[in-house]
DNA sequence: AGCACGCCGACT
DNA sequence: GTCGGCGTGCTC
C-alpha cells in the first residue's frame, strides 16, 4: 500500500431529505468556489447509487482528517440561499423540537418542484407594473377572456396605479396580445418592468368604520408591529374579525412589509382571497395542496422575491420565506388541522409563533372558540387577550335550549319539541340547519334474528350502511361491500340498520316535510368538484329551506337566514377517555350556531341529549364558552393535563398484533435505567381503536409537568430507538404535544 | 425513503 | 439448478 500524505480537503454538511436523523458530508470539489457557498443552498449531491437535492447546513471546512468515502458535490443549484438564517434557524428548532430528520424539515420549507432541483425561477410568468391612462376599448368585446374583461373593467372604474401579473413572456395567450396592444396604443404605460418589491400599497376600498373593540383591538396591535407579540383576538361569528385584520394588514403594507396568513381549510382561501383583492393592491399569492407544483412554487417565490405582499395558505405555507416579514394571521387557531398528522408532525400554530419570534414581528391568533391552551396563554399574559364580544350590526347571541330525549318517542331521532320548532321556522320562511356528526344511513347493521353485525374485516369498526350507493363502507380503511340483503350467518332477511346517519335523517325530513328543499352537506354529497361550492351558492340563494350535514357545517360558511340550528346528538363526544373531546365538544357547538341568525333575526339552538344534566353542557350553554374553558382548565390542572403538563406520544403499528407491544416494552426498558424524574409513563397500552386497516396500534404515553424533564428524557431516548432490534419488525412515531391521543 | 444484498420456495 | 420473495442494513 502506498503511503499518502494528508491532504487539505474541503468538507460541508449536507441535509438529505431522508427519514434518518443525520448530517452527510460531502467534499466541496475543487471547481467550486468554497467562499462562494452559503448556508441553506441547494444542492445535488449523489446519494447511494443516485442523486438527491440536499441542502448545504454547515459552511466549508478543512480537514486532512477527511474519511475516503466522502462524496462530492456534484452541483450547487442556488446561488443565494432561497431561505433566511432566520428560518434556517427556525427549521433546525423545529427538527429538534419535534425530533423529526433535518433533512425532511428543510424540504418541508420548499414546494415540491424546487425540492427536486428547478432553479428558483419564476416560470414564464413575468410582472410589471402597469399604469392606465384612459381606457377606450369597450370590455363586452371580451365576453370569452373573462380576465381581461375583468382588468378593462377596472382599469376603467378607476384611473389606477397597481400592480399587475402579465404574462407577457407567453406568446400563446390572448391576454398577451391584449395587453401588447394597450401598450402600443398608449393607453397603458409600464412603469416598472421586472419584479419589483412592494414599495407602498394604496387601500382601493374604504375600510369600515370600527367598532369601540374592533378600534381596540386595531390600536393594541399596531402599536406592537416590529415587535414579536402574541395577541389572541376572540370574535365570535360576525363581530368582524376579517375587518381587524384588514386594517392592521394595510398598515403593515404600508409599511411595505409582507403578510403570511394561514386558514385550517382550503375552501376557506376562496372567500377571503376575493375580500383580499377588493381591498388592497399588492398581487396576493395562493398556496394551498390543491394548487399544482408550478402554482405553488410561484406563490412561494413571489413572496420570497418580495413581490407578493400576502400570502393565503394552509399549514404547509407556514414555511414560505418573505423577504421583509411585517405579521403572521393565523385564523381559527383552535382548528386542529394546524396539527400535521403525519410524518413531521408540527404545529402550525406553535410553529409560527417561534417564527415570529425570530423575525420579531407579532402573530394574530384568531378564533370565536380559542383552543383552551391559547386561553390560559391569555390568563397567564403570555398572549394579549383582544375580545370583541359584539356582532357587528347587533345581532345577538343565539338563545340555547337543551331538549331531553330521554324516553321521549322519537321521530326517527327528531323528538317532537324539535320537529315543532322546525315547522314554526318553516312557516316565517326562515332556515333550518341540522347537524349530526355521522354521514352514511346508520352506523350499524344488525340481524333481527341472531344478533350477527356487520364488521369490517381490518379494523375494530362496524361497517356503516350506505342506501344511496347500495353500499356497506368501513369509515376507517377502505373497504367497502355491497349491500347485502341476507343475514351471513344464520342465512334469515332480518337485517336492520340501527343508529341514524346524515343519510337517514335527510329521508325523515322528507318524509316529514315533503314539500320543503333540503341539502345534504357531508363528505358524500360534495365528493363532486363544485358540488359543495353548489350547494352553498343555493343556500345563499335562499332555494333552500333545510340543510342538514356533518363537520363541515361548522366551518366558516355563515348563512345568515338560518334561524334555526339543531344538533341532534351531542352526546357522543361527553364521554371520549381523550381529555381534548369536552373542548373539541364545546368548539363544535359554538361554531356550529354561529353559522345561524343575523341582526334582525335572532338565532335559537336546540340541542338533542340524553345527559340533560351534564354539567360541562350545561356550563356552556349557561354561561357562555369561556366559562366552560375556565372550567375545564381547572379540571385539567387538577389533574395535570395539558397545558399543565407536557406530552409526548409514542406510537407503533404493524400487522402482526403483538411486535407493536414488544417493541414499546422495549422502548420503556431503555427509559428505566436512564433513571429520569418527573416523567409519568402512562401505558404502552393498546390504541382506543387497535385494529386499523389490518394494523394493529399501539402506544406509550410520556407526560411530565416540565417540559425540560420530557426533552431530557426524549435526547437521550430517541438515538436508541432505532437501534433496537424490536423497532425493525413495526412501524413508529413520536407526536411531541399530540392533539388526537389515538 | 430507496436500493442492494442475502438466504429460502416454485419453476423452465 | 435459477427467479424472486421481502427481511436487514446502509446511504457521506
Amino acid at each position: 500500500m502506498t503511503h499518502i500524505f494528508p491532504e487539505s480537503v474541503c468538507i460541508v454538511s449536507v441535509a438529505i431529505p431522508i427519514p434518518v436523523n443525520q448530517l452527510f458530508d460531502y467534499r466541496v470539489p475543487t471547481h467550486i468556489d468554497p467562499a462562494q457557498l452559503q448556508i441553506g443552498v441547494r444542492l445535488r449531491v449523489p446519494f447511494g447509487n443516485s442523486y438527491k437535492v440536499g441542502f448545504l447546513m454547515t459552511l466549508p471546512t478543512f480537514t486532512e482528517t477527511a474519511s475516503p468515502k466522502l462524496k462530492a458535490i456534484e452541483a450547487v443549484l442556488d446561488v443565494e440561499a432561497l431561505l433566511s438564517p432566520h428560518d434556517i434557524h427556525l427549521l433546525r428548532w423545529a427538527s429538534h423540537y419535534y425530533y423529526h430528520p433535518i433533512g425532511e424539515v428543510m424540504s418541508a420549507a420548499f414546494p415540491v418542484a424546487l425540492r427536486k432541483g428547478n432553479p428558483a425561477q419564476l416560470p414564464t410568468l413575468s410582472f410589471y407594473r402597469l399604469t392606465a391612462l384612459g381606457m377606450q376599448t369597450d370590455p363586452a368585446d371580451l365576453k370569452r377572456a373573462p380576465k381581461q374583461q375583468q382588468l378593462l373593467t377596472q382599469l376603467q372604474a378607476q384611473p389606477l396605479q397597481g400592480i399587475y401579473e402579465a404574462n407577457l413572456a407567453n406568446p400563446l395567450t390572448r391576454w398577451r396580445a391584449t395587453l401588447k396592444a394597450l401598450l402600443d396604443k398608449g393607453l397603458l404605460t409600464i412603469e416598472q418592468q421586472h419584479a419589483a418589491p412592494i414599495k407602498q400599497s394604496h387601500s382601493l376600498q374604504a375600510p369600515l368604520i370600527a367598532n369601540i373593540e374592533q378600534q381596540h383591538a386595531i390600536t393594541q396591535i399596531s402599536a406592537a408591529l416590529a415587535h414579536f407579540r402574541v395577541f389572541l383576538l376572540e370574535g365570535i361569528t360576525g363581530s368582524g374579525k376579517t375587518e381587524v385584520y384588514m386594517q392592521i394588514i394595510q398598515t403593515v403594507l404600508s409599511a411595505g412589509q409582507q403578510v403570511l396568513v394561514l386558514l385550517p381549510e382550503i375552501t376557506l382561501t376562496p372567500q377571503l382571497q376575493a375580500r383580499f383583492k377588493q381591498r388592497f393592491d399588492v398581487p396576493i399569492a395562493i398556496s394551498h395542496s390543491k394548487l399544482t407544483d408550478t402554482q405553488r412554487q410561484t406563490a412561494w417565490l413571489k413572496m420570497q422575491q418580495g413581490i407578493g405582499g400576502i400570502l393565503l395558505g394552509t399549514r404547509s405555507a407556514l414555511f414560505t420565506p418573505l423577504k421583509n416579514p411585517g405579521l403572521i394571521i393565523l385564523d381559527e387557531e383552535h382548528d386542529s388541522s394546524f396539527k400535521q398528522q403525519e410524518g413531521f408532525r408540527f404545529s402550525a400554530r406553535d410553529v409560527a409563533i417561534m417564527r415570529a419570534k425570530r423575525l420579531k414581528i407579532p402573530v394574530i391568533l384568531g378564533s370565536a372558540t380559542p383552543s383552551f391552551e391559547s386561553l390560559e396563554n391569555a390568563a397567564q399574559q403570555r398572549y394579549q387577550l383582544l375580545p370583541l364580544p359584539t356582532r357587528a350590526g347587533q345581532a345577538t347571541e343565539p338563545h340555547y335550549l337543551i331538549l331531553d330525549i330521554r324516553n321521549k318517542k322519537l321521530q326517527e331521532g327528531l323528538c317532537e319539541p324539535l320537529v315543532q320548532a322546525i315547522k314554526a321556522t318553516l312557516a316565517k320562511n326562515e332556515q333550518v340547519l341540522i347537524f349530526l356528526n355521522r354521514r352514511g344511513y346508520a352506523p350499524t347493521l344488525i340481524c333481527h334474528s341472531c344478533g350477527w353485525v356487520a364488521r369490517c374485516q381490518r379494523c375494530d369498526a362496524n361497517l356503516v350502511t350506505h342506501y344511496d350507493k347500495r353500499l356497506l363502507r368501513c369509515h376507517h380503511c377502505a373497504h367497502e361491500q355491497t349491500l347485502i340483503q341476507q343475514c351471513p350467518a344464520c342465512k334469515k332477511t332480518a337485517l336492520i340498520p340501527l343508529g341514524l346517519g346524515t343519510e337517514r335523517i335527510e329521508k325523515v325530513l322528507q318524509n316529514l316535510f315533503p314539500t320543503q328543499r333540503i341539502i345534504r352537506l357531508d363528505q358524500d354529497s360534495t365528493q363532486r368538484k363544485g358540488a359543495l361550492e353548489a350547494y352553498l351558492g343555493q343556500i345563499n340563494a335562499q332555494e333552500v329551506d333545510i340543510i342538514l350535514g356533518t363537520q363541515m357545517l361548522a366551518k366558516g360558511h355563515h348563512f345568515p337566514n338560518v334561524t334555526l340550528v339543531a344538533l341532534l346528538d351531542v352526546d357522543s363526544g361527553l364521554f371520549s377517555i381523550d381529555f381534548h373531546a369536552p373542548e373539541k365538544l364545546a368548539q363544535l357547538i359554538v361554531q356550529v350556531a354561529g353559522r345561524a341568525g343575523r341582526a334582525d333575526k335572532p338565532g335559537k339552538v336546540i340541542l338533542q341529549t340524553r345527559q340533560p344534566e351534564h354539567p360541562l353542557l350545561l356550563t356552556l350553554v349557561r354561561e357562555g364558552y369561556n366559562r366552560f374553558a375556565e372550567v375545564a382548565l381547572a379540571e385539567r390542572k387538577a389533574a395535570s393535563l395539558p397545558p399543565f403538563s407536557h406530552q409526548a406520544l409514542l406510537r407503533a403499528f404493524a400487522t402482526d398484533p403483538e411486535s407493536p407491544l414488544w417493541f414499546l416494552q422495549a422502548v420503556c426498558a431503555l427509559i428505566d435505567p436512564l433513571q429520569i424524574r418527573g416523567v409519568k409513563l402512562l401505558g404502552p397500552v393498546s390504541a382506543p381503536m387497535a385494529k386499523r386497516a389490518g394494523r394493529y396500534h399501539y402506544q406509550l404515553l410520556l407526560q411530565a409537568e416540565r417540559r425540560v424533564d420530557l426533552r431530557t428524557l426524549l435526547d437521550q431516548l430517541m438515538p436508541q430507538i432505532p437501534r433496537l432490534r424490536e423497532a425493525k419488525k413495526i412501524r413508529w412515531s413520536l407526536d411531541i404535544d399530540p392533539v388526537d391521543l389515538y
